[in-house]
RNA sequence: GGGCUUGUAGCUCAGGUGGUUAGAGCGCUACACUGAUAAUGUAGAGGUCCGUGGUUCGAGUCCACGCAGGCCCA
């Protein structure tokens, strides 16, 4: 049995060997069985979309989800993950658009929806081997073998439970949006169709500042500003900036010369009023007068305004409190206008959002049938109420002639009405952008649409506090972001007008008045009997019939009353699919109803923090408000993945980083160690391929390094872990330090983990394998693995070191799952890498009783003393394996003195010194200095804290013995005396007169520099030695190959020191001979410092 | 425009509740080590802690206002 020795660590090959051995040997399956049912750790997949290629910030945020589900399953719990695929939606349509050279107006045409919905379900998972690929490939634990697929005919009837369950509570509604309108095309555009080159262009058009008469007033008027005069007859408020300052102007109105008293925002004052007109004579004024008199009277905040109500502008369709009064809207700036916006409900998002947070009603009229509408209708024409411009288009989608010289656009009517009633303050063109159809040219209608909402509002409080209990990472995210939306929640606007997408179940009759919500198949089929019944449908629907359009838009139903009932055309966003994946994935409440059960709510779930108002804010309403509870316990939200210089990475500036190459060129276990150890997940990731480099070499290099330095040795001692451990308290200091410290590190990593602190995790880990186990409990301890036979002592040394190894590979496990794996195997030399895997193993418990915080910190003190002599050694340009006889170190207590005195042989080991002599208290050598404790007498005397200070520094010696001595001291501090306690000073050595020293953190050391010929004699010998290390190295010689040595005797003082040193040197290098000769024939030259030594070795 | 977030060495990042010499790694320079060796160790140089004001005996840390980057929303 050996363990296995790497030569060179190639990480993306341990990758794939041990992909090939999870596979074989069906690990991850294993690592679930291995679980009992009854400890469930439940974790939800947001569900990617295969229509596009995976990026890197897919493998982050994938390796932040595996993490937690492996950290779970070594914790025993079982964690089943389901795969899942987002499916539908606009940019899966837009994809298929495009690849077909079609537009939205091609499909039913030039495509039929069938087709276009076929072409739409191939799309969508064109990329998903890629997908399956990448998962594979960079070690993400999931299960791809069952995954939900949200176009399912099962997963969408689950999701037309919900509807109607919302339905059935009252809380899924009809209403209406503000959203573009093309009047002359009879649709609707999306936002993405006004994205299109184009579509903004600039237009000349009348615009008109009004004045608003507030109520109560003999001629006081609010001023505002509109582009699009035909909006203001359906005028219902007012909206001013709450900080914004306003004035009251007195003035005459330019077009009546009527004298009024006009309030608009200070900023805007000079765009309106010419400076050299203020404060003309009012009285002297006559109309038509060039120079209108202004000066202004009173000012205001915006907030102070609020409330204020005003008369109707254009009273066709008359309005009462509470609207037609003054609301803040955050929206409103003084960059134009007057700093008070007209807002009109019905024809703009703004109004729209304003006038509902203020309860405001809009200006709506009732059509044929009874139903509301706005005072313009679909063709773009005033209705009758209006009774002055009844029938006039607002824009010319009437198409007439604008150049005949009878033409006068209906913004410039409603411009001459308000002039003639005094109600206009200043009309004049106004050049803008404005959008416009892309298929008419005719300028878009901001115009109310038919929508399907969620009554989310209805919901608020409790959303907020369920929230509340959700652990959030960051936290921030939570209470910000996410807690910030809540706040201000709006309902869910659920409708889209498109094709590929899960259809709205509702059927309604021509009229409005009757209506159905259909929650499953079952019930569909039930109502189409009905229906063939009624004669309406001919033959029922096939047992596999599919949900999507065009096939449900064929259902005609029947009403209660015996009426046709055709389904409401919108399909619900696709948020809402994603967001029902805990009930769907599992087809509930139809099947499954156990299993989704014992799964929800979920206890982890992470994505990118792009999806707070979009995944994460669907499962937490629909869990909420269905279902009473969180959908999800912990959620991790991680930021972004830049370029290296901080940059967005997307394909058109070719800075996006390939997730294959880099997997392929790295390995995955360095990419996403690199990943989680470089930064907080939360934090915005600037990915440089440096950084991994780094990684490889620093962290897995070095662990790899430690690693191959135990199977070296311990295949030649044929060492076999399995065998009874040494007992901790015969273990060298140094192992038991070792194990110390791995026993807080498994406390610290647990912790971090049980914290969703992965980063935390992953950096002290890698602290303990590069510091401690690495390049101080290894490099301290190498004679041990290589000197003498396999006694206690060295079997402890493999013991301990392995021990760490072994946990270390489980620590890991979680961040590098590939390299871990293979360390396990190795360390138990399962060679042909058996059925089993760190991952089936249990999370190490960290053993209290195996951590000593004394031990700890003693050994902390080597390590700066250590420090100190090599500093000194520097200075002094004295090589270490130059012995030097002894160095000082001044203590002032007993305990410290006895902390050193255990890890003596550590340091003299580590520094090559004979002795350490501790210079203590009554030597009275060492100088003092005395230092305030800030934290204590700021507390205690806060102003007086400087002169405090600068007395205690100042204290000489004498002052600091008789404060040792008596334990306080007074102080004469501004006229008081203030007597010193025990702690309220720090007292430090600082210096041995006549030696040369170095201090740090309180440790002060003196260097014994001078050099016996004894001592120079043992340097040279250890020269010697190092000389011939190097020469069989040179040869090739083997670890265990016995040598002689013979040297040609030239130099007296060279034959001393070799022979003096004889045992030494035979013990170090294998020698079993060494001999001083008179002649050699053969020889080498070896130079050390000054001499010129000639010898030679041979093998025995 | 609003919300959230970040800003500390050339680069990537640490810096509980404010406490007096602001740290680490990488990179750089020098030296050492040479049976872990395509490794390793030690030391050195390198900071207006984004800016301005404030609170305080004392601010990288707390407060206010800005500036710059990022994300989401409008």
């Amino acid at each position: 049995m050996k363990y296995r020795e790497n030569k060179n660590l190639n990480l993306a090959q341990v990758g794939q060997d041990i992909l090939s051995h999870w596979k074989n040997k069906h690990i991850f399956e294993a690592s679930l069985d291995n679980r009992s049912g009854d400890n469930t750790y439940t974790f939800y997949e947001g569900p990617p979309s295969a229509n596009g290629t995976p990026g890197i910030h897919h493998v982050i945020s994938r390796a932040v989800k595996d993490i937690f589900c492996r950290y779970k399953t070594l914790k025993g719990y079982k964690v089943e993950r389901k795969g899942g695929w987002d499916t539908h939606g606009l940019p899966v349509e837009l994809q298929v658009e495009k690849q077909l050279g079609i537009t939205k107006e091609d499909i039913g045409a030039k495509i039929s929806v069938a087709e276009y919905n076929n072409e739409c379900r191939k799309a969508v998972m064109r990329f998903k081997g890629e997908w399956d690929d990448l998962t594979e490939k960079m070690g993400y634990w999931v299960d791809l073998k069952d995954p939900y697929i949200t176009f399912d005919r099962k997963y969408m009837e689950s999701l037309w439970f919900l509807l109607k369950k919302f339905y059935d509570k009252g809380l899924l509604y009809k209403g209406y949006t503000i959203q573009p309108f093309s009047p002359a095309a009879g649709t609707g555009l999306s936002s993405h169709e006004l994205n299109q080159p184009g579509a903004y262009r600039d237009v000349k058009d009348t615009s008109i500042v009004a004045q608003f008469k507030i109520k109560g007033t003999e001629n006081d008027y609010f001023l505002a500003w509109t582009t699009t005069p035909w909006t203001l007859p359906a005028n219902n408020s007012l909206a001013v900036g709450e900080y914004i300052d306003y004035v009251k102007v007195r003035t005459f109105n330019p077009y009546t010369f009527a004298p009024v008293h006009v309030i608009l925002a200070k900023d805007r004052v000079s765009a309106f009023f010419n400076p050299a007109s203020e404060d003309l004579s009012f009285e002297q004024y006559q109309p038509e007068d060039k120079n209108i008199p202004w000066s202004q009277v009173a000012s205001y905040k915006g907030g102070e305004l609020v409330g204020m109500e005003y008369e109707q502008l254009l009273p066709y369709v008359p309005l009462s409190s509470p609207a037609l009064k003054v609301i803040i809207g955050d929206f409103v700036s003084t960059e134009d206008g007057t700093g008070i916006v007209h807002i009109a409900k019905t024809f703009g998002a703004d109004d729209y959002r304003a006038s509902v947070k203020n309860n405001i009603p809009g200006v709506l009229v009732k059509d044929e049938s009874g139903n509301e509408m706005p005072i313009v209708d679909k063709q773009g024409r005033f209705v009758k109420e209006i009774t002055d411009f009844a029938g006039l288009y607002v824009k010319n989608y009437g198409d007439e002639d604008e150049n005949s010289p009878d033409y006068k656009p209906t913004d410039v009517l409603i411009a001459i009405k308000l002039k003639e009633e005094n109600k206009a303050f200043r009309v004049e063109k106004y050049v803008h952008s404005y959008p416009h159809c892309w298929r008419t040219d005719k300028p878009v209608l901001y115009y109310p649409m038919d929508s399907w909402f969620i009554k989310t509002t209805a919901f608020k409080e409790k959303l907020v506090s369920f929230n509340k209990t959700i652990n959030w990472k960051p936290d921030s995210t939570g209470t910000g972001r996410f807690g910030n939306w809540l706040e201000n929640l709006v309902d869910w606007n659920l409708s889209r007008s498109r094709f590929w997408g899960t259809p709205l179940p509702i059927w309604r009759t021509e009229d409005g008045k009757e209506e159905i919500c259909i929650g499953s198949i079952a019930e569909l089929k039930a109502e189409v009997a009905k229906s063939i019944e009624a004669g309406f449908m001919d033959s029922q629907l096939p047992d596999d019939f599919d949900l999507h359009r065009p096939f449900v838009d064929d259902v005609v139903l029947v009403s209660a009353t015996g009426q046709k009932m055709k389904r409401e055309p919108d399909l619900v966003d696709v948020w809402f699919d994603s967001g029902s994946m805990p009930y769907a994935q599992w087809h509930y409440p139809f099947e499954n109803e156990e299993i989704f059960k014992s799964k929800f709510p979920a206890d982890f779930i992470a994505e990118g923090v792009d999806q707070t108002r979009g995944w994460f804010f669907t499962l937490h309403t629909i869990a909420v408000m269905l279902f009473d509870s969180v959908a999800f316990k912990n959620v991790i939200a991680n930021g972004l993945v830049l370029d290296k210089d901080g940059n967005k990475m997307s394909k058109r500036l070719g800075n996006a980083i390939d997730p294959f190459k880099t997997l392929e060129e790295y390995g995955p276990d360095a990419t996403r160690w690199y990943m989680i150890s470089n930064a907080n997940p939360w934090d915005n990731l600037k990915f440089d391929m440096n950084g991994i480099v780094e990684v490889q070499r620093r962290f897995f290099g070095t662990l790899q390094n430690t690693y191959s330095f135990f199977a070296l040795y311990a295949n030649l001692d044929q060492f076999d872990w399995q065998e009874k451990e040494v007992a901790m308290n015969k273990r060298t200091e140094s192992d038991r330090w070792i194990i110390s410290r791995l026993n807080t590190l498994i406390a610290q990593v647990d912790a971090a983990y049980e914290d969703y602190e992965p980063t935390r995790a992953a950096r002290h880990i890698q602290n303990f394998v590069i510091d401690d186990l690495s390049n101080w409990y290894v490099r301290l301890n190498r004679k041990r693995f290589w000197k003498g036979e396999l006694n206690d002592d060295k079997k402890s040394a493999y013991q301990s070191l392995h021990t760490c190894l072994l946990t270390i590979a489980q620590l890991a496990s979680p961040i590098a799952p590939f390299y871990m794996d293979k360390l396990y195997l190795d360390l138990r030399h399962e060679g042909s890498y058996g059925a089993h895997s760190v991952h089936l193993t249990d999370f190490p418990i960290s053993n209290a009783t195996a951590v000593d915080h004394d031990l700890e910190r003693k050994m902390e003190l080597a390590q700066n003393i250590s420090s100190l002599v090599h500093s000194l050694r520097k200075q002094h340009k004295l090589k270490v394996r130059q012995p030097l006889s002894r160095i000082l170190i001044p203590v002032l207590d007993a305990k410290t003195k006895a902390q050193i005195q255990s890890v003596e042989d550590i340091i003299l080991n580590e520094v090559n010194i004979k002795t350490i002599e501790y210079v203590d208290n009554t030597s009275g050598i060492i100088v003092k200095k005395a230092k305030a404790n800030f934290r204590k007498l700021g507390q205690l005397y806060g102003p007086m804290m400087k002169d405090i200070s600068k007395l205690i520094a100042e204290m000489d010696q004498q002052a600091i013995t008789n404060f040792e001595v008596s334990g306080t001291y007074p102080l004469h501090v501004q006229g008081r005396v203030i007597v010193l306690q025990d702690d309220d000073v720090l007292i430090q050595s600082e210096d041995i007169p006549g030696w040369t020293v170095a201090t740090e953190g309180g440790i002060t050391v003196a260097l014994d520099i001078h050099i016996t010929e004894n001592l120079q004699m043992e340097g040279l010998a250890r020269d010697f030695v190092n000389r011939i290390q190097n020469l069989r190295k040179d040869q090739g010689l083997d670890v265990q190959d016995k040598i002689k040595i013979t040297v040609l005797d030239e130099d007296g003082f060279v034959t001393d020191s070799i022979s003096i040193n004889k045992a030494y040197i035979c013990d170090e290098t294998q020698a079993l001979e060494l001999e001083i000769a008179r002649n050699l024939e053969h020889f080498k030259v070896m130079e050390i410092d000054d001499y010129k030594i000639k010898l030679s070795i041979s093998v025995l």
